[in-house]
DNA sequence: TCGGTTATCGACTTAGAGTCGCAAACTAGG
DNA sequence: CCTAGTTTGCGACTCTAAGTCGATAACCGA
């Protein structure tokens, strides 16, 4: 259209909700800033876009100076924000990415960084607040109709263990059976055909599972108003 | 972190695919480029983000000389694309939005614009294409699980009505049975107490009906994995 | 060997979507 | 005004998948 705007350009930032279940809570890594403004508040880790790559690579760039970047099992896109006035001083637009790390990892972070549960914020930075809500929303939905909690769990595990996974993370408690039956009958799951060994309080030993694949498959089971039994004119 | 990255400022435009169904298929709007790069080939409506407006205001405005926007049932953020060899010779960051126009609505459009079905568009400059295939499998994904019928559809119609527009979005029939019985059932449909006199072929007349809102609605009914008929832990 | 504990699994219930066919309510044409 | 043809509405059935419950299996430690 007509040339309006004389060619403005805003800076660019990307922001990473980064998720892990620790302690049978759902938390999220926090930075500390060390610059004004909200100098010492917690925030989102992240950092500019540079110029030759993508919005994806410097997520990933600047996550790496938090954790090792080799333990995401999952990142994908949240939403872009550009309100005006989200950062004072300055216009800067920003892009939220959702990243996952199993459980059972302990990766170490820098000191000006830490967990928090996601239940129970500090006061958080900027908009960073909502944020980190809607990547728990993406990931509790995603958890309904994807494979997504092979992004929550190690690479082997007990219902048992999966089970306390996805209460974290959904804030609720589900069934074991209705787990383990509805992930089985989706072939999202399958046993590795190792046993657990009990604990000390004993109890007969667990079968070991492992997602089939750990990579973002969509159940499209969900699709309502189907076909009818026969074809599609697509 | 590190301020390596010698203040880099990217432009950003936002982009819109807008769908119509018009004469039983989907179709996009689309614009015909007057300037070089892309010289005269189709793309996607949208334009520079301007210092004071938000991503949304900035599509809407670009929009506003394309169609009415008064007309946009529905507009909602798709992604963000980011490769900086996407747009030649320049960094252009680009927000992508679905936009939808209610069937029946003849929107005046200039005469560099036109609709095009999504099967079978002609080549589109840059990404376009991916883009609207984007939109496309949202806007499919979300008949699905919300109410967001009301935005391909007129005020008031019959069921059959709605079931064109349904087969030409998902690009498969459906029962009508079916179409009623589901959107009923969630509550997503009411009787506005009318009946549609039969055409020229006869038949009994149809009963016609509304949305109850014309706001993006999630059914939560596909929540899988439940909290137990009890509490939530959250 | 026995009580306590955890894991697994079958059987039943419930919910909602997909299918089918008939009845209702109209038009048009003799 | 009667009949053939057309479209709509709806009840009744089936099918699939999730939610619930309780019995049984397999271990512990004393």
């Amino acid at each position: 259209m007509e040339k309006s705007t004389t060619e403005h350009r805003a800076a660019h930032e990307a922001l990473g909700v980064v998720l892990q279940v620790r302690e049978e809570q759902l938390q999220a890594l926090l930075w500390r800033r060390a610059r004004e403004p909200f100098l010492a508040a917690w925030s989102l880790p992240g950092g500019r876009l540079a110029p030759d790559e993508t919005l994806e690579d410097s997520i990933r760039r600047h996550l790496a100076a938090k954790v090792d970047v080799r333990e995401l099992s999952h990142l994908e896109q949240i939403e872009t924000l550009s309100a005006p006035a989200r950062y004072p001083g300055e216009r800067l637009v920003a892009t939220a990415y959702l990243g996952l790390i199993p459980a059972g990892i302990a990766p170490q972070v820098p000191a000006d960084t830490a967990w928090h549960p996601v239940d129970g914020l500090p006061e958080l930075a900027f908009d960073h607040f909502a944020v980190v809500l809607a990547g728990r929303e993406r990931l509790r939905a995603k958890l309904s109709y994807t494979n997504i909690g092979f992004a929550l769990a190690p690479p082997a595990f007990t219902i048992a263990e999966l089970r306390r996974l996805y209460r974290a993370a959904l804030g609720h408690d589900v069934s074991a059976t209705n787990l383990q039956r509805v992930l089985l009958r989706r072939r999202l799951l399958e046993p590795i055909g190792e046993l657990r060994p009990p604990g000390r309080a004993g109890g007969r030993p667990a079968a070991v599972y492992r997602f089939r694949t750990r990579n973002l498959e969509v159940t499209d089971q969900f699709a309502v108003l189907r076909p009818p039994t026969g074809g599609s004119l697509k």
